[in-house]
DNA sequence: CCTCCATTATGCAAATATGCATAACCACTC
DNA sequence: GAGTGGTTATGCATATTTGCATAATGGAGG
């Protein structure tokens, strides 16, 4: 016995019509027609005479419809559990983020998304160095580069540019690079390279080639306060250091570009909250335009 | 929520496995897939984690499943009603049938009727003068004439003819009629005008013309046994009187022909025990061949 | 680390269901 | 008795679902 047959079978019975159920069940009556035909076949027996005056239960259906009804208490109490949160957004989403842009670009903009959906709780983690969507560690992730081939839906947010700067202080003292051969006098900051949780965050390498930074640091706003600390010369994101003035570009024909992408694993395709944040997130990228080159 | 649609999650969240679910349900895998999607976008909810190794639920989909597991306790309960009837053909069936039909030709053979299909029960009804298939008098009726439009599927079963008929005493006493005409001049037998049941069965006028019988009986076998004790000349079915030795046919060259239709309500297509019937009475009629006329 | 196997996901053609338009039906009213 | 209105049933074109074939995935074993 098909479930939906028995199911329109039960606005029927209710409706004591066919025209009138199948407006409450939004299917056209020439279908509800076929769909009833094809229960009584099924179960071998008349359920309803119909006829220009409507349609009258017989006994045997009467026995069934009961059965239905405490099926459709079953299907609703098992529909509720669902309906409010579907409706409301309500719920977690946890989005994974490499710090530059979570604490820079996402973090003071999380109070639009609050506003906007009030019902939705966020919570905004780093991106793991062994980051796996399928095992739910994020709902989205924000990434550097196109993520591998895998069950996840991914979408290309925007480039962003690293160069080399260091503190006024620290030139003065040490003395401004004029090639890129001088980095290897310099004190360097850069990143731990165990804890590079991306291939293409490993950009140390095409900054300083063999040379190994002499501070190393796992964050890009530690590698930010050390620089402008005058610890030595660091490469930093161009959106991060913005128009500080305490630091000065080194060699600014040194820059590196790299992407962010939005990926999330495809059994959240169909989660209306997850949906929002993902739209949240690069409406925000588009209007901030080519943010991270505009400061 | 599609009540389908949860039908076959259920499978699944039992089985572990889209796969082993799909072939449990008769469907192909990748319908399975597209149903359980189907579902979660409705419900806004991963109800199962897919992949390589199978399904794992989710504690939404547990949840779920505890409801759609009552909803199938009813459906099961409500299956139960039909399945042993249905598949066993069990119950009435109700037969209306003009008796020269039902008690010449089918009576007969209701007991061949009864040892294929021991669990069905048989009644055998005349059809009444305002017979109304859609009114259930009758779920299957034998009718003289194509039955007129309405809510009934109706197929040809067979011709018969009519002839008239004298007993040889009576013939002996008052003479054989040599020409339609002499007919006014003899007693004659013939049904009762208020009661005939149908536009076919009034072909007592096409024998007698304005005449009227002096003798009018409401039924086939009244008729025969009038004419058979001497009362007069009647209108017989040819198959009823077959080779019987106390009959001689009268002016034979005016006979008429009508033929029997089989019909039941649309609604009782879909009934195993009514199409046992009608598909019995068919392959009898044709079994017997032209079985009115090679009496 | 590579290969194999059993699983799920998806493009596309085929099969089926659906909606539209209209015929058929019956009860009611004039 | 004819006309009307509201119902159900059905042919046919269109829309949707399904199955097939195959790609993609991940775990197990060598």
């Amino acid at each position: 016995m098909d479930w939906e047959d028995a199911r329109m079978f039960l606005t029927v019975a209710r409706e004591g019509q066919l025209l009138g159920a199948a407006k409450r069940l939004g299917v056209n009556q020439a279908t509800l027609s076929r769909r009833l035909t094809h229960l009584e076949r099924n179960l071998q027996a008349t359920l309803v005479v119909r006829g220009p005056q409507g349609c009258a239960l017989t006994e045997e259906g009467q026995s069934l419809m009961a059965r239905i009804e405490r099926a459709e208490t079953a299907m609703q109490e098992g529909e509720a559990l669902f309906r409010g949160r579907a409706a409301k957004l309500s719920g977690t989403v946890r989005i994974g983020a490499p710090d530059g842009f979570g604490v820079q670009f996402l973090a003071p903009r999380l109070g639009i998304l609050a506003r906007r959906h009030p019902e939705l709780r966020v919570e905004l983690v780093p991106v793991p160095r062994a980051f796996s969507l399928s095992q739910r560690e994020a709902d989205v992730a924000i990434l550097v580069g196109r993520p591998e081939r895998g069950r996840a839906v991914a979408a290309k947010l925007t480039d962003y540019s690293l160069g080399l700067y260091a503190s006024h202080r620290y030139l003065a003292a040490a003395g401004t690079p004029a090639a890129a051969a001088d980095l290897k006098d310099h004190r360097l900051v850069g990143n731990v390279e165990d804890l590079v949780s991306a291939p293409g965050l490993d950009y140390v390498t095409e900054f300083f080639g063999e040379t190994r930074p002499t501070i190393a640091i796992s964050t890009a706003f530690g590698q930010l306060e050390a620089v402008r600390g005058g610890a030595g010369i660091g490469v930093l994101h161009d959106f991060i250091v913005g128009d500080d003035p305490g630091l000065a570009r080194v060699l600014p024909e040194m820059t590196v570009t790299r992407s962010y992408w939005l990926a999330y694993h495809e059994s959240l395709r169909a989660i209306h909250r997850v949906q929002a944040v993902v739209e949240f997130i690069r409406s925000q990228v588009a209007a901030a335009g080519d943010w991270q080159r505009s400061r």
